[in-house]
DNA sequence: AACACTAATGCAAGCGCTTACATAGCATCA
DNA sequence: TGATGCTATGTAAGCGCTTGCATTAGTGTT
């Protein structure tokens, strides 16, 4: 007797059940078109074999893989971790797998890793942001693989996107710190080169001043990778300005952690002697001392959001339109009133 | 003139090069086995028509996929996320993509996750820990998927894993607690069902005691799922005892930085009214006030070291020894000496 | 009873690639 | 110079599944 240690294909359970290969993927494919008679035999067959289909042949076959390919900049950030996490899941749920790759916030790299997830046969991405060279978007295009740009929201942008207005946002957090008497704003942004998210949140801050009638020449900013450590070395390189800005607003938590701890190395009080904000809202924000007043995301429902949408679209819905997704301020400790007089700056001095 | 949308194959290489696919095939796969002029020729082909292999005819032929699948907990898990993050660059040097699932802690769910990424064609799998169903081991064994299991090391476990013995870091950590004279010693563990590391920390914890001729019997410990939330909680929980515990040893760092939380809440002072560690050294550890002591873990080596290791023994590498990764002990300002007398308990009372 | 129609199933042609085996060309060696 | 070995290339047989089309059986209709 033959040793029959390979795994078991749709021939094996089709003679076994006694009907055609056509038969049996039909069965498990699009059960209502086969009789419940057979559909019976069928599954007892797979039962007792133990039958999986093979993945290479289906994908041959069908042109579908029920896989979906994200591309970050990096899940050591938390926000994207949560995004990423929430997006698996759901993705989960409706029968679909994962890939997943990173580029380290090198934009450079992620054109090849577009091209890798297609030819690995993703059926749909997920990107992070608008910004990034139109050549991709075409690739995209021409291989007939949707992609949805996620964290990022613009009503100006034709591809479709799930996210908030950063800008917007941003502006808000702005007008909150003006509204505390704030008039030197010192800002640690994320690096903006290809990072329109970051760029956007720049834009909202400069934006407030504007409305305020304040000069936005006059905010003193250092860009800087993520990081703690970037955090703080940023702070200290701020407040060493003979002018040091009443409050410190960073493009992210994990900068305004690192401002923090800054602060501290400094000998300085959060918020007496000055004032620092962050973005996201990731637990971290309120674990500090001071809590950060910040901006609350809902990067899970980001997540959630993103792999409905995505399956949609990969499953031939229309292309609809972005999804915009509330962000709040969330108000903690680490932003008080700007110290001294109400205006401390005379309004046209040099 | 007809258009030629579709995507091309082999055979239009193979035919502008004016040779035969298996050449192209061989060229692709296999430089070295194909002359230099031909080489160039099917290159520029390749190049011009913007060629791309098909992943599906690909795996169907080649029996490979490239793709390593990962099974974890959670992303939200920054020891994960990381972990996973080294994995994935490591893997991508390699040419391997990364398939992602999670478990969100229900290890029932886990065979099933197993199952769809070994149909999904993953070429070898990570895994966490080394406590689940032998079914699960024998699966992977049968299907000839090699399997690594991470985040844990055991010399008596037959499966390849890399890691750190979780059990003597804990038992470290605790020799320290101890000189420094607490007694009283509450823990945070999370849940130990399906989760063998957290199970050998806590029995880390009583090796120590029993090292010193104290009874394991007198811990008092509460088990609670990963966040601050739960840590805080959980921490007060212990400290509303009529004796409450001089420090509260923490299963990992997210729990401990919960249990700060419970104390500040509680208006307790650490560590002069109550000490706390944790376990991981992520991040937050050293953010929090005061910074936490703690068990640093090389999260980053272990993902990388987890990718060389599993796409050795993918390429057909035998198994190979596992791997220990060291681990140290982080000290920060949230242990201190148990306050009153060193050792108040009196040696036998009730 | 003949016909039209539907539902259930089978047949067989790919899908695009890899690879064992066959072949051809050429240098080497006795 | 013929036998011997290489190396470079071509031939063609799958890999396991899906699906358009053909076939058969069953149900009503007139």
């Amino acid at each position: 007797m033959v040793q029959r240690q390979a795994t078991p294909t749709l021939d094996d359970v089709a003679k076994r059940a006694g009907v055609s290969t056509a038969t049996v993927s039909r069965c498990l494919n699009m059960p209502e078109r086969v009789s419940q008679d057979t559909r019976v035999r069928v599954m007892q067959a797979v039962e007792h074999l133990g039958y999986t289909p093979n993945f290479g042949a289906r994908v041959m076959a069908a042109k579908r893989t029920f896989t979906i390919g994200a591309i970050i900049p990096t899940m050591e950030n938390a926000i994207f971790a949560r995004g990423l996490q929430a997006f698996q899941e759901e993705l989960h749920l409706r029968g679909y797998t994962l890939l997943v790759s990173s580029t380290s916030y090198q934009p450079d790299v992620e054109a090849e890793q577009v091209r890798a997830l297609v030819a690995r046969g993703a059926d749909g991405v997920l990107l992070i942001g608008h910004e990034r060279d139109a050549a991709i978007y075409d690739y995209l295009a021409r291989q007939n693989v949707p992609a949805l740009v996620a964290w990022a929201f613009s009503k100006d942008q034709a591809q479709p996107s799930i996210g908030f207005d950063n800008r917007a946002a941003m502006r808000t957090l702005t007008q909150e710190v003006l509204a505390q008497g704030h008039r030197r704003i010192g800002v640690i942004s994320a690096v903006t080169k290809g990072n329109d998210r970051a760029t956007q949140r720049l834009c909202g801050i400069r934006d407030a001043l504007m409305q305020q009638g304040l000069d936005p020449a006059d905010l003193v900013m250092v860009q800087t990778p993520y990081g703690i450590e970037n955090g703080a070395t940023a702070f200290e390189q701020l407040l060493a300005a003979p002018q040091p800005p009443s409050v410190v607003m960073c493009g992210n938590d994990v900068l305004a952690a690192g401002a923090l701890q800054g602060a501290r190395g400094l000998g300085l009080l959060v918020p007496d002697d000055v004032s620092i904000t962050g973005f996201d809202d990731i637990e971290l924000a309120q674990i500090v001392t001071p809590g950060l007043t910040t901006v609350r995301v809902p990067h899970r429902e980001m997540g959630h959001g993103a792999a409905r949408e995505l399956v949609r679209l990969v499953e031939g819905g229309a292309p609809g339109a972005s999804i915009e997704l509330p962000v709040s301020l969330q108000r903690r400790a680490s932003l008080g009133p700007a110290k001294g007089p109400r205006f401390p700056e005379r309004p046209d001095a040099a």
